[in-house]
DNA sequence: CGTGCGATGTCAGGGTCTGTCATCACCATA
DNA sequence: TATGGTGATGACAGACCCTGACATCGCACG
């Protein structure tokens, strides 16, 4: 391997975060965002496809969470049962700790359409891989598929509720909560 | 109005698709667009903010629809069935003799990242509107979001069916079909 | 016939992203 | 210590995307 600065990735994302956030997405170009990591443009494109992708990296992990929540989840489960062991299992990722850091990213995803774009194609991704995992638990097409798109919304509500939660709820008590919601789409409205 | 030649913008939504399918998205430059449809780039970019724009247009009858079925829908319906009124009324608008070009466009969206990331945009434009018309019914949010969220889940999954299928069947039967396909996700899983 | 207005053309320029080649730091080996 | 290989980086050049600003042209209206 390179014996260079080590971390330069690591550098490039902190450093884009903080200038998108003082500067704004738009106003912020790659090359102040390379400047700032003392590297060039042109390092930078190296590392990342984008200038969107320098803020969604390690989804994978995300994403692997979510397989291995499926694969171990009880035989003869119901499919949505099976989703939501990938659900639970995922949610391990959104710690208290975490919060404040992923509050100040999502504001400037939602800041700019482009980056928004960007996390609907990761959050599909993440469908895609799930509906993978469920497809492997035995469950055919159209029903892993809309299953896996459920769980995934399951999840963004989730997601946007812990962001806005005052109360220190944690996420996955929160997510509990999201998914018997989802279970009474079909139940006559509540007043 | 001016009195050029009307019919700019279809003209530049015909020739853009035309030579997409032809040369792919990316080997086609917006002066190719431009020059084929005898305007100047400048002019394309009076029409779309965006050269991947050019491919989504008029999806405002389509989110029109959605919102009057939700509207039409009987009082004292669950969440999901008002949905489904919505869900309802938009499949009027894939007839049989739509297919062939809904076919033709969709491969081009298929072929390219980003316009994939686009349409993922536009869906979740619809499923907004969506969401509002069933805040609109009464519907409290966090049910709000998980329905429409449900009902695009639906919607993507109807119309991939309904291009693939060989036997001619009628988008809204297919779209019965996926419908009650989501009910059975929490029953036990068939073989 | 002149005036106003809206669509188009023209031009300049910044930003994104890619291909190509040179350079440099580090490591292995003799 | 010297030498060569390897991988990360720098340095250009260039195509394309997109925007702002101003000029121009065709049609309508009085």
């Amino acid at each position: 391997m390179g014996r260079w600065a080590p971390g330069t990735r690591e550098r490039l994302q902190q450093v884009a975060l903080e200038l998108f956030r003082r500067d704004g997405y738009d106003a912020t170009t790659v090359a102040d965002i390379a400047g700032a990591a003392e590297v060039t443009e042109r390092t930078f494109y190296r590392y990342f496809t984008d200038k969107r992708e320098v803020l969604f990296d390690g989804q994978d992990q995300l994403g692997a969470a979510f397989v291995d929540g499926v694969a171990g989840a009880p035989t003869g489960a119901t499919p949505m049962e099976i989703a939501a062991a990938g659900l639970d299992h995922a949610g391990a990722f959104f710690t208290a700790e975490r919060r404040a850091w992923s509050r100040g990213r999502q504001a400037v995803i939602e800041s700019d359409p482009a980056l928004r774009e960007r996390e609907l194609l990761k959050l599909a991704a993440l469908a895609d891989r799930l509906a993978d995992a469920l497809r492997d638990r035995g469950i055919t097409d159209p029903q892993a598929r809309l299953c896996a798109d459920a769980a995934l919304s399951v999840f963004r509500t989730t997601f946007a509720r812990w962001l806005a939660d005052g109360e220190g709820r944690s996420f996955g008590d929160l997510q509990r909560e999201t998914l018997s919601t989802l279970q009474s789409l079909s139940a006559p409205n509540q007043t």
